[in-house]
DNA sequence: TCGAATTTGTGCGTATGTATG
DNA sequence: GCATACATACGCACAAATTCG
C-alpha cells in the first residue's frame, strides 16, 4: 500500500521560526549548525550577537543557545569572554584542487607551509568488487591496502584508503614509508607520471573512524572522493577512498579554458 | 557525588563500541543514518537483517533500532511486513556529472526517466563581493537572481542560485520560465554555447531552506557546488550556487584524458 | 571611583524526549 | 506496554566580568 509521499512540497513547516523538534537531532545541534553556516562559514562580524539576541531569533531558551556555543567553543570555531561576547576564530578553509595531475602536497602549496602525507597502516586482502572493478581486476584478487592521513601545518585535513595491484606494486608500503611521497614512491617503482582518470564526490556524516583520525566532532561532515588514477596510457595504477574534513576543505574543479 | 544536570554538555566521548552518545543526535537517527548508507545506499541485500541481530550489531535495544527504522519507512527508504521482515525499496544514488558541458537534464539522461529544473523565485539585487567578481562586474552592481529547483523522477534533488548580468540577460527570467531549461533559454537570448570554467565543492550541513526544498531531515548532508558558466569565448554567463541532496545525489569528474 | 547597562557563567526545578530492560 | 534513568529544553534568578558615561 502506497503511503501518502509527497515529495515535492515540504511536509508542513514548523510554526516556530526554522527549527524542527522531534527530529533525533537535538535543538541545541541544529542551531550550532546554523551558527556555523551563518555567522563562521561566511561572515563579516568577527563577534558573535548575544545570547539573549540569539535566543530570541532562534525562538528558544539561553541555556540552549549556549549549549550550541559551548559545542562550537569545544570545535575551536569559537571563543568566549565573560562580560565582553562570543568571537569567531577565523580559520580559512584549503581548496584542495582536482586536476587530471592531482597531487596532494603540490595541490596545497602555497596555502600551508607544511604539508605532508603519513601511512597508518598496509595490509594485503582481497578485492572487493568496486576496488577489483577499478583496478581492473578479477573479484577476490589479492590487493595491496594502504591507509594513509593527510594534514597541512599540523591539522589533519584528509584520510585516504587506496589499493594497489600487487604484481605491480608489492614494494610500495615500503618505499611509501620510506619517502614519504605517493608520488616519490610511484617513481621509484617505474611510473614517472599518473593521471586523475575518475573522481566521485559524496558527502557524509562523519563515522568514528573519521571522528578519530580526523579529529572531529560527532556529527560533523566529511566530502568523500573515489578516485581512479592510471598511468598515461591508461592502466590502472590506484584507487583510492578519501574522506576530508569539510569544515576545513572544499574541492576545486578547474577546467583549462577553451576544453 | 551530584550528578552531572548540566544544560551544557558537548564535548564527551564515546564509550559504546561505534554510536556516539551525547552528540545531540539522537541514537535512532543515527542508526538511521547508517542503515541508510551501509544497507541501503551500497548493499546487494533486498531485506534488511531481523531487529534483535541489528541491535546486537549497533549495541543498542531492539526499542532504538525499531525507532531508526520507523523514521526510514517514514521517508520511504524502508518498507516492513509483520512476520516477514523488512525490506529495502531501491532507490540508487543519482551521479551528476561535473564536465566542462554540464547540464542538468542531459547529465542525469539515463538514470531518471523524468528530469526538470523549476524557477521558484527571481529579483534584481545587488552583487555580493563574491557574485560580482565571479561575473566581472563591480560589487553593488544589479544582478539577476534566480532560484530554481531540479528534480528527478519527481523527486528534489538539488536547489539553485544563479545570476546573470541583467545588461545582457533582463529577459533570462521570463525566457526560462517559458521553457524550463536553462540551455534553451540561453540560446534564445543569443548564447549557442556555454562552458563550465570552475567548480568548487564543499559540503555542509542542510540549512532550513534546504530542508524545505528539498525535503530533507534536519542534519542531513548537502553537497554544494560553485559553478560559473562562460560562453566559449570565456565570457562569463552565469554563477550559481547549488545545493545537492546527499543522500540521493553523487557528483562525478571525467578526465577523457586516455580517449 | 561609582554605578548602570551589557554580556557571559551558574544553579535549580520541571516537563518532555530518548534509551534501556 | 510498563518502569526507570539519563538527555534535552524551558523558565527564572542571580553571580561575575566588562564597558561606558
Amino acid at each position: 500500500m502506497e503511503r501518502d509521499r509527497r515529495v515535492t512540497p515540504p511536509p508542513a513547516k514548523a510554526e516556530r521560526a526554522d527549527l524542527e523538534r522531534r527530529t533525533g537531532v537535538a535543538l541545541w545541534r541544529q542551531i550550532a549548525d546554523r551558527i556555523r553556516s551563518e555567522f563562521i562559514s561566511g561572515a563579516d562580524e568577527a563577534r558573535l550577537p548575544p545570547e539573549t539576541e540569539l535566543a530570541t531569533r532562534f525562538g528558544v531558551n539561553r541555556h540552549t543557545v549556549r549549549a550550541a556555543i559551548a559545542a562550537l567553543v569545544g570545535e575551536g570555531a569559537l571563543r568566549t569572554e565573560q562580560g565582553r561576547g562570543t568571537f569567531i576564530v577565523r580559520r580559512g578553509r584549503l581548496a584542495y584542487p582536482i586536476t587530471p595531475r592531482t597531487r596532494f602536497s603540490a595541490g596545497l602549496e602555497g596555502q600551508a607551509r607544511e604539508r605532508r602525507t603519513r601511512m597508518l597502516r598496509h595490509t594485503l586482502e582481497a578485492a572487493t568488487e568496486e576496488v577489483a572493478r577499478a583496478l581492473a581486476l578479477s573479484p577476490g584478487a589479492s590487493v595491496v591496502r594502504i591507509e594513509s592521513l593527510g594534514a597541512a601545518d599540523g591539522l589533519p585535513v584528509s584520510r585516504a584508503t587506496s589499493w594497489y595491484d600487487p604484481q605491480r606494486f608489492a614494494r610500495f608500503p615500503e618505499v611509501y614509508a620510506r619517502t614519504g611521497s605517493v608520488t616519490s614512491a610511484l617513481a621509484e617503482l617505474g611510473v614517472s607520471d599518473y593521471l586523475r582518470a575518475s573522481t566521485l564526490v559524496e558527502a557524509r556524516h562523519a563515522d568514528p573512524g573519521d571522528i578519530a583520525d580526523l579529529a572531529l566532532s560527532p556529527g560533523a561532515v566529511v566530502l568523500v572522493t573515489r578516485a581512479l588514477n592510471t598511468d598515461p596510457e591508461g592502466a590502472p595504477i590506484q584507487y583510492s577512498i578519501t574522506r576530508f574534513a569539510a569544515d576545513r576543505v572544499e574541492l576545486r574543479i578547474d577546467y583549462p579554458s577553451g576544453s
